[in-house]
DNA sequence: ACCTGAACACCGTTCAAGT
DNA sequence: ACCTGAACACCGTTCAAGT
């Protein structure tokens, strides 16, 4: 005699993102979040084939929640850009614990498709087209990809202060010496600032 | 009755890396890495304090193999970072497996640090220093990981065989053209290329 | 059709014991 | 000091059964 189901995937997914956020991602298992959900741990498999699944509709719901329209205050390209990776980062580090999950996956959910698709209008607006246009997109989404990571890790006042602080300051001078004015360097500065290289690089003539 | 240490550490890194060359991440485990190395399970915590820390000595090993000097045969300072940063995305790649892995330890790992110090060193020679020079290594740190990480998540043109193919290809009119290009862009071009466009946004002068 | 419970083959790690 | 073996509290997932 059916059943109607009691969830939606949705509600799957911000279970399992409840976990995580309040227990960490190593405390993500399918028993954990059938608890969460008052479910016994195999309900879950009516929902999800594997645990897999699981990770990938929690992604899914952490990029569902970043806004993948092209912005219509900026002035330039460049600041539309800017508000894309600006959105996506707010939206990734809303969940620290799920990172991991985040990059890993990213690249298989949709609304982590539209938001390169806005992307990729946004260059083909500013001339960029071609191979270009594709050197252009991966080189931001592993720009973006890659600094979010290591925000998360550890800004570079944090890299220096477990490893870099027992560091023989003679073997690493530049390091020791980039550990303090890494302080002065606040987590947006260093994001922007570097997203800001990439897009200068974009923006000269189409290179030698 | 004191006996001697049947293995150095870096045997123990060794013997972890064989099981995840061999059977993939997945397989990593205290038990496999024991069975490996011909132990008991308990035998592995005479050298490591926990599992964090074998996969730490992982990381070390892989990163170890990559040549952390100045080059010598590079003409201009671009040069040198395009050589620094091929040299760690060639030894990182040879074990695809343990790339999850690397991207994690890598800033806690000492030959990561030699690599910093080295790319920082060419940055200082290049008149780039303080704030600007905090940047622009994070940057390149940033970018390098991101980018390889992606390139091992599939390229633009793989993101594109799963996911972008089975695309309505008129909510995303950008993604399903710029995927047909994407095949003609090899992981090389796309690497250096992405490479590029960073180091041709540092030359410019300070900023505005 | 939806969900449960027992069972299987795994984990990392503690603890007590062997040489 | 180095290593083993049993045990504990976990995993993901299969399979058979309940409503």
């Amino acid at each position: 005699m059916p059943r109607p189901r009691s969830l939606t995937q949705d509600q799957l997914a911000a279970g399992a993102l409840a976990v995580i956020d309040r227990d960490g991602l190593a405390a993500l298992s399918m028993r954990t979040v059938a608890k969460e959900l008052g479910m016994s741990p195999m309900g879950l498999y009516r929902y999800v084939s594997d645990r897999d699944e699981l990770e990938e509709l929690v992604v899914e719901h952490v990029l569902g929640s970043v806004d993948a329209g092209t912005p219509t205050t900026a002035t330039s390209w460049q600041e539309r850009i800017e508000i894309m990776a600006g959105r996506l980062r707010d939206g990734v580090i809303a969940h620290p614990e799920a990172i991991p999950l985040t990059v890993l996956h990213r690249h298989r959910s949709l609304a982590g498709l539209r938001w390169s698709e806005t992307v990729l209008g946004i260059l083909t607006e500013a001339g960029i087209d071609g191979r270009r246009r594709v050197v252009a997109l991966r080189a931001l989404h592993g720009y973006v990809t890659g600094a979010i990571q290591l925000e998360h890790l550890g800004p570079l006042a944090g890299e220096g202060t477990a490893a870099i602080a027992a560091l023989p300051a003679a073997g690493f001078p530049h390091l020791t010496e980039t550990a303090r004015s890494a302080g002065e360097v606040g987590p947006d500065e260093e994001f922007f600032g570097g997203l800001r290289l990439l897009l200068r690089g974009l923006t000269g003539e189409p290179s030698p």
